[in-house]
DNA sequence: CAATCGTGGGC
DNA sequence: TGCCCAAGATT
């Protein structure tokens, strides 16, 4: 049993109204100015903005955002797309695969909420894409929910100020989840201090160099009190990638991406030395609707949807 | 539940 | 240079 487990409601000796005061204020000092927090801001913004976001760094992620929204203002407009433009126009961000689902979303959001992005968590988790961190985000940043949003910085951070040990665990556990909620403030003010959290873990409670000096917390820190010990826990592993079937996925794509016209396979060979290799990537990108096939040995991004069901 | 799924920048 | 990491979701 962890030690967060033995806590109920919330560890002994933990002020959170000092945290709750301290994290907030040091919000409306250094939260960064982004388009997806500005006051015009939209429910379809936030969410197409937390899609973007899963895995992908914000300065990657602004360009492409402002892009969507010139042309896509609301969901309506990506439904009545081809879901082969949101591949392309997701360009390098990584995980193409969010823009097929981001893309299938736009369209159950058409055909179940008519075209307004719903606003509860059931509803959100109900779509392509979105899982329990983005559901509770957009629940909260765009409609003003209570919700525990929990994510990899606020994870980094309860794990370090509440828990006292450097990293959170390898996946999320119902004890993280508990605290979380029982630390998210009552009232209107509970959405601010999801995203002040959140701020605090991308800008200063960082996983590799975490600039304490500058933390509002660092006096109420339970990792910092008991002297910053390095995890104990086993070591985490990195995912590799040369010569992995997501590298030749991802030179695949990129050849299509770049091509408004169908792309002859041969063309496509130049790209992997495996001839094995390189038609199992082509197999599963076409399985997974990313890819169309057409006859005469020829590919391009998907110019209808993937049966239904397919997307996920 | 562990594995899979892109990409690029920082240290 | 190679490794680690970035607002996860899905099966």
């Amino acid at each position: 049993m962890s030690f967060l487990a033995l806590c109920d409601p919330l560890p002994p000796g933990l002020d959170s109204t000092l945290m709750h005061a301290t994290v907030l204020s040091w919000y409306s000092a250094h939260a960064r100015d982004l388009p997806w927090r500005a006051p015009g801001r939209t429910p379809w913004g936030v969410l197409v903005s937390e899609i973007m976001l899963q895995q992908t760094p914000v300065v990657r992620v602004e360009p492409v955002w402002h892009e969507w929204m010139r042309r896509w203002p609301r969901p309506a407009d990506l439904a009545a797309e081809e879901p082969g433009e949101a591949i392309r126009a997701w360009g390098r961000l990584g995980y193409p695969r969010r823009a097929l689902r981001l893309h299938a979303a736009a369209g159950a959001i058409v055909a179940r909420h008519g075209g307004d992005v719903p606003g509860t968590y059931d509803e959100l988790i109900a779509l392509p894409g979105i899982g329990d961190y983005t559901a509770a985000a957009v629940a909260s940043f765009a409609f003003g929910a209570r919700h525990a949003v929990l994510d990899t910085n606020v994870r980094r951070v309860l794990a370090r100020a509440v828990a006292g040990t450097q990293y959170a665990p390898v996946a999320p556990t119902s004890a993280e989840r508990r605290l979380a909620l029982d630390l998210v403030p009552d009232g209107d003010t509970a959405p601010r201090w999801a995203v002040a959290v959140m701020e605090l873990g991308a800008l200063v409670c960082t996983a590799r160099s975490p600039r304490c000096s500058a933390c509002p917390i660092a006096d109420q820190c339970a990792w910092r009190l008991a002297g910053s010990p390095p995890d104990d826990g086993p070591p985490r592993r990195g995912q590799p990638w040369h010569g992995t079937d997501r590298q030749v996925r991802g030179r695949l794509m990129a050849i299509l991406r770049d091509s408004t016209t169908p792309v002859p396979k041969h063309l496509l060979e130049a790209t992997w030395p495996d001839p094995a290799q390189r038609e199992r990537a082509l197999d599963t990108l076409v399985a997974d609707g990313l890819i169309e096939p057409l006859d005469g040995d020829l590919f391009r991004l998907p110019t209808s949807p993937p049966p239904a069901g397919q997307v996920g």
